[in-house]
Order: C-alpha cells, then sequence, then structure tokens
DNA sequence: ATGAAAGCGCTAACAT
DNA sequence: ATGTTAGCGCTTTCAT
C-alpha cells in the first residue's frame, strides 16, 4: 500500500467533514447524521477507498482477525471443519489466519507465537495437548480462544467438541454387543494427539469392562493415508488368530483397511467387522458401507466461530455443552464368524 | 493486547539501549553489535516480548501476511495444495489469511477486499477467472499476486499452473487411441471456472480433430460430490445408446462414477471406460484403480509460495513455467466393447 | 452531530 | 554501532 493509496484523509476531504467524522461514518457508527453519513459512503466509493487493517487495529486495538492452528489440511475432516469456520468468521466480517503444525508441539507453539504477534483477536486450537507455554501466552496475551474436537474434563478451557472416549466406549459396547471378543484397534499417533488416545481408552475402557483387553499387539499406531490403514489391517490378517471386530479411530485407517480387506479376499463382515470414526462422504459409498461413528464436522467449525464471535461481543458466554456423535451402522459389521 | 503487555520500549530500557536499537536487535539487523543483540534478546525473553504486528506493519508497510482465496476446502485438491502453500510461507515467516468463496464471484471480490484490507503483501488466486473489479483493486493497491490451477494464455497474469486444456486433450486422445467413439463426460460447474471449461475445451477439441463431438447431452455439470458424480453416471448409463467412455473433470466425480457402476452392475473397464482428473489417494485403491490425469497439487502451493516470496524480495523473477501433468493409467480404461 | 488532538507501538531516516 | 525524531493511518477521548 503506497503514496498513492487513497486514506481517511482524502475521504474526509471529499466529503467535506473531519477525519473522526469519516471514521465514524464508516465504521456505521450511529453518532453521524444519516445525510454526511452518506456523503462519505460516496467518496470512499468514489475513491476506491480500503481502510488499512494496521492502522485500524493499532488504534483500536482490535484485529477484526482470529487464528486458527490445526494439525494438517490433508486431512479431510480438518479441512470441512476450517472450511465452516471461515464461512462463519466470513459473515462477521473477521478474517481467518491459518496455521498448521502437521503433528509437532514445536511447531504448533511457534506458529501459534506467530499468530499472535499477528494479533489475533482469538484463537482456535483442536484438542486438549499443548504446551504448557503456548497456554502461558494466551493467558499474557489475554487472546480468547477454544479447543476444538474435544472436551476437558478438568473444565479449565472452553472447549467445542466432543467425548471421544465416550464415543469409542459406543462403539466398543455395539461391538461387543454383536458378541465380538476378538479385538484389534487402528488409530493415528497417540503422542501429542489427545483425540487418539481418549478414543484408545475408551475402547480399552469398554473392553475391560466385559473382562477383555487389546494386547500389545493388537494396536497398530499409524500417521493419517489410506495406505496406512491397509497396512495395519495385513498386518493384522497376517496373523495366526485373526481379530474379528478391527476398530479405527478414524474414517481414513478404516477405509483403508477396506480395501486391504478387498485385496486380500477377505469378506467383510462375514469374516471380519470393521468399524470407522468421523464419517466421511466415500465412507458411505463403499461396499459394504462403513459402519462408522459420525461427528458433526462442519458444526464444530461453526460452533467454534460462533463462540468466540460471542466472546469478542464482550458476552461472557457459558462454556458450550459438548457436540453429539452420531453412530451410523452401516455394512462393516456383523456378529463375528461361528 | 493490553497494557500490561510488554511492549519493545520496556524490552529498550531493561536492555539499556534506545528503541531504535532494541527494534534493530530483534530484526536481526547487522547494524548491531553482537552483544547488544544478545542483551536485547534476553530481555525480550525475560519480557516475553511479542511484538505488535499491527503497529510494525503500519511502521514498515508490510506485514508479513499474505492472504488465499480459494474456491473451497472441501475438495481435497485445494486442502493439499494450501496445507503445502502455507507450510512453504510459514518457512519464511510469512502467515497465511484463508478465504474460500464457494464457487461465488461475488464472495470472492468481498473476500479479497478484505483481504486487502487486512494489509496482505500478496495474494494468491486460484484460476484466471475473476471479477474486473478485482484485478483493478490488485492493481490499484498495487499487491503482487499470483494465479494458480491455471495458465493465461494472454500472459497477463502470473500463474503457477499447468495447460487445463492441453491435459485434456491429452486424456481424450488417450481414449480415442483405444477406439473409443462414444464420448460422455462430466464436470463441475464451468460458470466462473475456467479449469472445468477449459478442460471441457480440451475434450471438445481432441473429438474435433477425429470428427467426434459432445452432444448436448453428453456433458453434464454437477457441484463437486461424489454423489453428484454417481447421479450424473447413472444418467448417462440410462440411455438406450450408451458412452463407451467417461470423462470426468476431476476425480471427485470419477469416483462417484464408479461407484455408480458397481452398484449398477456396470462392469468397468469391459463395458465403459472412465477417465478422472487430479488423482487423489483413493483413485489408486479403487478396484479398478482410477485411470486420470494426475496434477501436483502440493507442488502448486509450494511453487505459489516461493514465486511470491521472491517477488517479496524485490527479486523482478519471471513468468513461472507451467507445471507437469502426468498421465496414470490403471485400470479404468480399455478399448470399447464388440 | 462534528472537530481537534493525542496517541496506538513500531520502524526508518537522519544524525553522530 | 547507537540514539533522536518523525511519522505510518487510523480511532477515540474530550470538547463544543
Amino acid at each position: 500500500m503506497d503514496r498513492t493509496t487513497p486514506k481517511l484523509s482524502d475521504v474526509a476531504r471529499m466529503a467535506g467533514v473531519s477525519e473522526a467524522t469519516a471514521s465514524r461514518a464508516l465504521s456505521d457508527s450511529q453518532l453521524v447524521r444519516e445525510k454526511t453519513r452518506l456523503r462519505v459512503a460516496q467518496a470512499a466509493e468514489l475513491l476506491g477507498y480500503v481502510a488499512h487493517g494496521a492502522a485500524r487495529a493499532l488504534a483500536s486495538r482490535r484485529s477484526g482477525t482470529i487464528g486458527a492452528v490445526i494439525p494438517t489440511l490433508n486431512n479431510a475432516i480438518f479441512a470441512t471443519s476450517v472450511n465452516a469456520l471461515q464461512q462463519s468468521l466470513a459473515q462477521a466480517s473477521y478474517s481467518l489466519f491459518l496455521a498448521s503444525h502437521e503433528y509437532d508441539p514445536k511447531t504448533e507453539l511457534e506458529v501459534a507465537r506467530r499468530l499472535i504477534e499477528r494479533s489475533v483477536d482469538a484463537l482456535v486450537l483442536v484438542g486438549t495437548d499443548h504446551d504448557p507455554a503456548l497456554f502461558a501466552m494466551l493467558e499474557k496475551f489475554r487472546v480468547p480462544y477454544v479447543l476444538t474436537w474435544a472436551i476437558d474434563r478438568q473444565r479449565r478451557h472452553p472447549c467445542i467438541g466432543f467425548d471421544n472416549r465416550a464415543s469409542a466406549i459406543e462403539v466398543a459396547r455395539h461391538l461387543l454387543d454383536l458378541g465380538h471378543r476378538r479385538f484389534a484397534m487402528i488409530c493415528g499417533i497417540g503422542a501429542h494427539n489427545d483425540r487418539v488416545r481418549e478414543r484408545v481408552a475408551g475402547v480399552r475402557d469398554a473392553l475391560r469392562s466385559r473382562g477383555l483387553q487389546l494386547g500389545e499387539q493388537d494396536l497398530i499406531e499409524k500417521p493419517y493415508s489410506f495406505a496406512a490403514g491397509g497396512e495395519a489391517m495385513r498386518e493384522f490378517m497376517r496373523r495366526p488368530q485373526r481379530p474379528t471386530a478391527v476398530i479405527c479411530a478414524n474414517d481414513v485407517h478404516a477405509i483403508g483397511a477396506h480395501f486391504a480387506c478387498a485385496a486380500l479376499g477377505v469378506e467383510i463382515p462375514r469374516e471380519v467387522s470393521i468399524t470407522g470414526f468421523d464419517d466421511m462422504e466415500i465412507s458411505a459409498l463403499l461396499r459394504p458401507g462403513l459402519t462408522t461413528m459420525r461427528v458433526p464436522k462442519a458444526e464444530l467449525g461453526r460452533a467454534a466461530a460462533e463462540y468466540l464471535l460471542e466472546r469478542l461481543k464482550g458476552h461472557e458466554i457459558d462454556a458450550p455443552e459438548p457436540l453429539q456423535v452420531e453412530w451410523v451402522e452401516r455394512g462393516t459389521t456383523a456378529a463375528p464368524p461361528d
């Protein structure tokens, strides 16, 4: 933005008012007469005036900007969430700063710091697992924030999410009720990822309550990719004592497992049941369709925006209620063989 | 950011230097003695100082911020691209403003305007189809920009992309060479989407050069979803005179079509050949695997970042060369029946 | 309802 | 190599 660019003083001069009035007129302050508001608006229009956000932010101490730090966009579930978040924010004239950390906590701290430096009015994070230094910064700079995709049992942080553990318990129960006894699980990397750990814990809880447990070998952690899900599944199917139910902590792995079974000639659900988590569009198209726990991906983004927007209006809003997940039973689950 | 937050003057005082020196020390300017640089750094560290980006932007006329306006994140190809873009920018200490417009040109203009208002140092756009008012703004505010996912034949705009038309011609040629004569095509909504129109034009060109053409009925435009691709395919398969080759302008539609065939009991590629465009991870997993034109999604994001970063360094860089696409022949293509 | 004036926190000449 | 000084373009008291 250089010298040739019209600034507020130009607009003011053209409209024949002071800068202060022009400023008020443009921010729709009720303090200006409709007639002068119009004159200013016309002058701005005519000059092609665009406010200088940095100057405005410096003077007003608000940037009109919200940051989001997510693991990655290479997972459709986050992409969907972020898309909804951005759209909701845009409706309220807020812009979204997006940063991803690819599951590295140090990167996360660094990018979050940079967003704070950019004067974001608020920050969206994913999950509850974060460097204490990050929470300290948030506190120090008084940046409102919300954690998403999880709930905080200690209620120390505002969360827009759902109970990953309870949801996973529900998944396991469905399988247990079908009569399964030999379980295996495929999940993402648990380190620095509370969602994964909670889902695994939920499955363990459910099994334990029926006198079962997940052996050391029965849990495979993999990065998120269809291929990785397939590899894990092949590993399980290679064993002399195959599991009859493979619980996947996310749909990406489940879909990979599904394809692997097709390639292996393993019949789903007759020989093995598979469950996913998240519910992606494609999960419904597979044959048999993937049984999964649907999570409200877009709703998460929308709700996070809504919560933050309310807070930024100064409303001391209640800690939001957990969102609901939904068990979607399709064709990959059935009673175990025999 | 409020009164309690440490500012540069606090750092300066603590380090026993002037604000100017503190400023220089923190921006690694070579003008300060190593010893004082260290003192300042320590003071900043101790105080938990974080620069005020808006103030810095106002004074320096650079925001350290780049904007991207994309159609949507609900299409994995853009998500992948944006992810790579963001990561490349972060490495250079730039932050990414992300906005999507869901294929609405008015929304695009509006969000772009807002990004310019946020003082982005540069802007990334998708495609060549944009409101002239948008290009005018870019010009007026001297915002460097780059168009992605396409090339500009008139060479009026810098582009990081590939030749959609030539790529589509190549797709059609492969099918023609296999002996296909009855074609149909599924694509996204062409209005305001040059990538779609170019791909369709490419197919038409290729057919025409062999004395064929795509009838009015043989082209179905649909929003992007697996389901929509399936619907279009069902429509084609319902016809008395079925096409022997269905060219999809993107993998999402192709995958939907693939699943529809499975549901319909239509055998691919014996009864019908299908081709995609983009190459998504799942395309390789389908049985038969989807034959498609691979586009360098992550590379697009990286290259866009690289180009803009160079320009922002003041280097007058050449208009970048088109990127290469790659024909990936898998199992959904074969000679037509009979 | 409008104007005058004082910054917001930082950088960048310009000095030295 | 460091300090002094003048803004960057806007908002916001405080007057009137």
